[in-house]
DNA sequence: CCTAGTTGCTTAATCGATTAATTAAACAAA
DNA sequence: TTTGTTTAATTAATCGATTAAGCAACTAGG
């Protein structure tokens, strides 16, 4: 009751009577170009189609050294902002025949090594790779061993690699200027506590926009937490934003999973949103269409960015001199009721 | 400016000065037992760390016929409750030493043909499958073949297979019969048109809740929306449901996307729940601790969904002479406030 | 009629690891 | 000394597909 073995190009030759060569050439299109028989051609095929033959892509690839298949590493696929990525590089890639082999490395750096190694051993032959933090020693070792990677979403400035991110200093200058205008005078920052730099970014320019309109940065404002404790540290930080002699009257939310926890506890104290606290929100999730009020969110365009990082990881891929690229896209801000313009009529 | 060649076998043979079928016995520790000199195997061993040799595995696999890869073929990789699947089944094969190949088939049988036809040519040992509508010839297919697999979450009755999945009778007739104990009496269900079995198990034992509770059936109360069309009927479907002369209190949703589409639309509608109406709905997502009050769900074994169906397989593969197995996991209800107590005070 | 070129196919090596079969050497028992 | 056994290693085939090189047989040109 074993399973029935594969056709194989042999079992082809075989019944056509020819040498596995052949059906080989012909499997490959090759009779195009004249070098093999019409009439023998027709036949191979028919017998192929006939026995059902599939090729055996690990032979082929172990001839070949291409396995046509990507490795993508990424955070964290029940976030949905990751797993709607997921869903583009594959069908992405899928377009350029490629399969995607992926994992998450729940932003831990070592998981994320494991993950990569096994990959290198799965013989893929590129990746994509949201990195953690402190993963910059396996992404060096990539650069050294000419392993063919893009990173996306997030890059390391101190590193010459090909990436795909978003301009993560606009989007949340813009984020901050948007509530400074529909009137929102204190306005918070929840982040990670974070060495990456699209975390940094998003701190900056926040911090920017307050600055450059005249508001005096506070200290009790803006609140990072370890991405390990988000759970307590979200209920304190909030806590601490709220109570001090200038309460925030808005927040805007690094991430997804700092807004679920926040949006959470905001629900529990019985705040209204947008008139208790203004909301702006990084990531995207059916969720904020369906909170006390739809949420203003930071649209990126996910569908580019995967779509360019896997054109980027190919060429590199069927061209390894190509230079490095590097894309940097806007996001843009979808305004709604958590942002809406702030009624003057209180004190 | 190529990629760096892998060390091989033959790299250590040629250093330890060697053949490389001693370093093959050596590094699959067939040095254990006597059959390798005790100098021999320290000295390739440590050729071997000092090269950092990591072992080819399709060649491996080519040669073995074993690959240590499942295919996981789900319906939708971005509904939550599928990725969470995901990840546990990644995390669970792990244990064992293969790794995970995935795609979503959006529940188009022709897309999941595709996906495990891909699948098998990357030789996979087996297959972990959400089923689509219609797929049971391919899974036919794969039972002649006897490709190892395991349906997960759906099963076809009429098919003689390994599944694991969830006691959906069960989970909609107590989701119905909770809401009749909390004092809802006009009890809609919202779910697909649909052949697969589950959703008919759902349905039924809405039903049969009702029917044992001395409820008449009423024809407006139960809707099902075309999966394609999930958008726009949706609506529809509610609006039916509450417009008759008996229009409904409750709704019970069916599924996770059924349940999106439908709380935005009561959103929309300026609906209170569960004043206005009760709700308790399939899936399980943040999405539900965030709406304007929990809503109460029906919460599935995930994690156990998930490790079984990889034990089952595992199972399987390394001794496919094993009889089908066929686990029905119970659900839990989770009572919320979404179909809180009915105040009686209402004309 | 001879040479060069084309057409159509075969041979055989290769990718890297595995493993059954074999050999060589060392040693023990008779 | 001969035979048998153990130990330690090698040889070579194999998995399935690819592809450079080679070889007939035929055609065309001079």
């Amino acid at each position: 009751m074993k399973q029935k073995k594969k056709v194989t190009l042999k079992d082809i030759a075989v019944r056509a009577g020819v040498s596995t060569a052949l059906v080989s050439y012909v499997m490959n299109g090759k009779d195009k170009e004249g070098k093999v028989g019409k009439e023998m051609a027709a036949t191979i095929l028919a017998i192929a189609k006939e026995l059902n033959f599939k090729p055996h892509y690990l032979a082929r690839s172990l001839r070949s050294g291409k396995s046509y298949t990507l490795g993508l590493v990424i955070a964290d696929i029940s976030n949905p902002f990751f797993a709607n990525i997921a869903r583009v590089v594959e069908n992405e890639a899928k377009r350029f025949g490629y399969t995607v082999f992926y994992g998450s490395s729940d932003e831990d750096a070592e998981k994320s090594f494991d993950l990569i190694d096994m990959l290198i051993n799965r013989a893929v032959d590129g990746f994509i790779i949201v990195p953690t933090e402190n993963s910059q020693p396996k992404i060096r070792y990539l650069l050294e061993e000419n392993i063919p990677f893009v990173l996306l979403d997030r890059f390391f400035p101190e590193i010459q690699t090909n990436y795909v991110s978003t301009n993560n200093y606009q989007a949340s200058f813009d984020a901050c200027t948007h509530l400074l205008e529909m009137g929102y005078k204190n306005i918070g920052l929840l982040g990670y506590e974070s060495a990456l730099h699209h975390m940094k970014e998003r701190i900056r320019g926040y911090e920017d926009s307050l600055s450059i309109h005249g508001v005096p940065p506070n200290a009790k404002w803006l609140r990072k937490v370890r991405i390990q404790e988000v759970g307590v540290k979200t209920r304190e930080a909030i806590d601490d934003m709220l109570s001090t002699d200038q309460p925030v009257d808005a927040i805007i939310f690094c991430t997804y999973s700092l807004a679920v926890n926040s949006l959470k506890y905001i629900n529990e104290l019985g705040l209204k949103v947008p008139e208790d606290l203004g909301i702006v929100s990084f990531g995207q999730a059916e969720l904020f269409d369906l909170y006390q009020c739809p949420i203003t969110y930071i649209m990126q365009q996910m569908n580019e960015l995967g779509k360019k990082a896997v054109e980027i990881l190919i060429q590199k891929i069927e061209n390894p001199e190509l230079p490095t690229q590097q894309v940097l896209m806007q996001a843009t801000l979808i305004k709604r009721a958590s942002s809406r313009k702030k009624e003057p009529n209180k004190a």
